[in-house]
DNA sequence: CGTGAATGTAAAATATACTTTACATCAAAG
DNA sequence: CTTTGATGTAAAGTATATTTTACATTCACG
């Protein structure tokens, strides 16, 4: 119990693509990122800042738990 | 439009005092943190990684987007 | 075919979060 | 008064996120 490993993923490629017209490169400037960060945060090969996180959210429209979803240890 | 200033500010410390007995170092050990972020996050030093913002949430039971306050620029 | 927009990879540099260690203060309890 | 738990500050080091720059690929379009 108390196990300490959690994973969170991500569906911002998917609302991105399905409820906006957005490139990557202009989500990026719409969050004040680059386009690199952009890419490897869909990429999921690392979690955005909590403060990026919120700002995605809040230019996709989406709760920022149901645009990241926290996993965390069950057994 | 667009602006890039956007803030967190979190209520750690009074969801923490007024649902829990956990002292901040009991929360930390919960969150796999040290007291030292606990201390720090709570202080409104800065924001804590997303993931570690999930776990803290997830341990106090309360949502990420209660427990951490979103500012977005209204200009 | 040739051009441009969109996506991707890679590496080095910078910024920020987090840890580790050490020490200080205060209130409650023996 | 002394001890103990809880909270706080500070500084150095490590880990991770983000930027910057450069180049490659794919696809729609003239």
């Amino acid at each position: 119990m108390g196990g300490k490993k959690t994973t969170i993923q991500n569906h911002i490629k998917r609302v991105r693509l399905a409820r906006t017209d957005l490139s990557q490169a202009a989500l990026a400037e719409q969050v004040g990122a680059t386009r690199q960060t952009i890419i490897a945060v869909e990429a999921q090969k690392y979690a955005p800042s909590l403060e990026l996180a919120f700002r995605i959210a809040h230019v996709l429209g989406e709760r920022i738990d149901e645009l990241f979803v926290f996993s965390p240890e069950w057994n």
